[in-house]
DNA sequence: AAATTTATCGAAAACGTTTTCGATTTTATG
DNA sequence: CATAAAATCGAAAACGTTTTCGATAAATTT
């Protein structure tokens, strides 16, 4: 029941382990009839190399580390499914974390994977986090690394996102081309940088419309949860009685808007339309169903582990890599909550 | 920029390995003054051990397989959450792999894990497995193993469950005591453990309450999808339309359900009554809110890991371990669509 | 002061693989 | 047949750690 390795191989058919390896692994300088034996006896065997032995041996592990805010997520999983996925393409494995949103755990995490010494790493940044001393130790260890959607401006790496900005400006734009008058946009946590960059897509709508820009209909979340959703909801209608559109940093969010509004009795898309953002499944079957922005998740996640691939590659032949960053598109999905 | 070693720290302090090694790991055969100075240059140097040597001396990882049919599902996204997180605090780390519900890819997966020499595997089966090769392959090599949700009752391995029979029936027998006369279920695929008790609970809540059961009434899922709800509700409804209660395997189908009958403007909960299973969190904020049995997903992660972790201690003292089976209890949500 | 115990250290083997490089044998060439 | 070239093999080092066991030095006991 013990496991077969090169030696055991090597004995039985009297050679050694030196050419049981190079015949495992093709090598052209063993005569095929050795490599034939060789390989029969292996296969009867059911050999299999030793990884931790390879790894020690090659310093690779053909694994790689993910760090994301949380699992439970319903744009986070898809991505993770691409990443898998694709990784598993080219025999990678994927070692999952969370930093469900903090930067003591994130710091940890990344602690975490470089002393599992990952092949590569890749990353959604917390909202508490920016460049800061653990992001640069992935880089000064010179660890293949990859963001995706929650970036930094700051960090020079590979990047896989989409136009946040952009995006925004659809969405609202959307609302006013639908005949929105005042829009409210309850906006992601200060630091990341897509909360920030879809404020500014909100932003640059209403200028672009001639619709005044109010501060106090901003509404900043700190968790980005359902019930915020909810409750900003409530504080907007109380504050802004005539506001008839709302601009929601992700789905659940909006998803907390509609089911005050739904408590309450108040007609979307009649009173009030309301626009999201990520397309959550949950989305197309609440009443109504929520408009919003379609972002391309899983291939988020394939594009993210291929830039790592390349990456990683490039360091196995020494070469010095130039980060890249993809840009990949969005577009907006109209339903009943804006119709 | 090269990675730090015993030896390194050895030569500038002119000791050996030897005591280097046993001075970081507190052994009892080394001056506190040596141990001193060790800590405090390997601390400068921020020496951390080569986990792939380590790996390759004590024959183990630290990291553990998990493999369920998609990750992008609440209720598995919820388990991994909780495996993640109670393996993190035993210093494991997870590395997740999708059978996509299809046994030939779940055998590779498996296959990948055994050849990783992970320290131990979860896993929730595909629809289509049972025990076949891969899975003996696992007990065969000894490598601890827990099932988790979807198990095969001839599979001598740890399992964290909850009592499907019992659950089904306590939902069943929700709708019964709301009124309902004629009940349909859309089961879940043939194979599946819990799809099979689901159904018996199914049949026994009828029977107790002198329902006469009738095949005709059941639907099985291929797929298990949101459509595959909407298709079967109207099925249901054109075969039967004086059906009055209908029982998912799972909440996803039916929310499709719902959909259906809210497109038909059929009245739920007053035509038909329905309820799923899991509690999704779309099925709080669906019109109308979605009555369903509430699966501890989060919790069955925890245990499931717990239960790895005892039996990978034992293994390691050598001790035989006998296979546990957790069973952790449901209770239904009544919401809107049983009212 | 001799004998015994205790404290402190290091040599060396082991984990299983990969790869370099030299040695030997076989074949081809003049 | 001698020599050069090609084919085939294996010894050994290396990857970095852990742990056993023996050696030495210091402290304690007679």
């Amino acid at each position: 029941m013990k496991d077969i390795t090169l030696k055991q191989i090597a004995e039985t058919l009297g050679i050694s382990i030196t050419t049981v390896s190079k015949a495992l692994k093709d090598y052209p300088d063993v005569s095929s009839k050795t490599k034939k034996s060789v390989l029969e006896l292996a296969n009867s065997l059911q050999y299999t190399p030793n990884s931790f032995a390879v790894n020690l041996r090659t310093k690779e592990s053909k694994t790689i580390g993910l760090i994301i805010p949380e699992v439970v997520h319903h744009f986070f999983s898809n991505v993770i499914n691409g990443i898998i996925e694709e990784a598993e393409k080219s025999g990678y494995l994927v070692i999952i974390l969370q930093s469900n949103e903090s930067l003591t755990l994130e710091k940890k995490q990344v602690e975490l994977l470089i002393n599992k010494r990952v092949d590569g790493i890749i990353m959604s940044l917390s909202n508490e986090s920016n460049d800061d001393e653990h992001i640069k130790e992935i880089c000064n260890r010179e660890i293949p690394f990859v963001l995706f959607d929650k970036i930094s401006k700051f960090i020079n790496c590979s990047k896989v996102i989409i136009d946040d900005q952009k995006a925004a400006f659809n969405a609202t734009e959307h609302l006013i081309l639908r005949g929105c008058k005042k829009i409210a946009h309850i906006r992601g946590p200060v630091n990341p940088q897509n909360a920030i960059d879809r404020f500014l897509g909100y932003k640059k709508a209403l200028e672009k419309y001639n619709i005044p820009f109010d501060y106090n209909l901003v509404y900043t979340c700190k968790n980005v949860t359902f019930e915020e959703g909810k409750e900003f909801a409530a504080e907007i209608l109380k504050a802004h009685p005539d506001i008839d559109g709302i601009f929601a940093i992700t789905d659940l969010v909006a998803v907390g808007v509609l089911a005050f509004c739904n408590e309450q009795k108040i007609d979307v898309p009649k009173q009030i339309k309301v626009i999201g953002f990520s397309n959550w499944f949950m989305s197309q079957v609440i009443t109504p169903k929520l408009s919003t922005v379609d972002q391309p998740s899983y291939e988020m996640g394939v594009q993210s582990f291929n830039l790592l691939l390349e990456e990683m590659n490039c360091k196995k032949e020494l070469k010095t890599y130039v980060p890249k960053t993809i840009e990949l598109d969005t577009n907006i999905i109209g339903r009943e909550s804006t119709l």
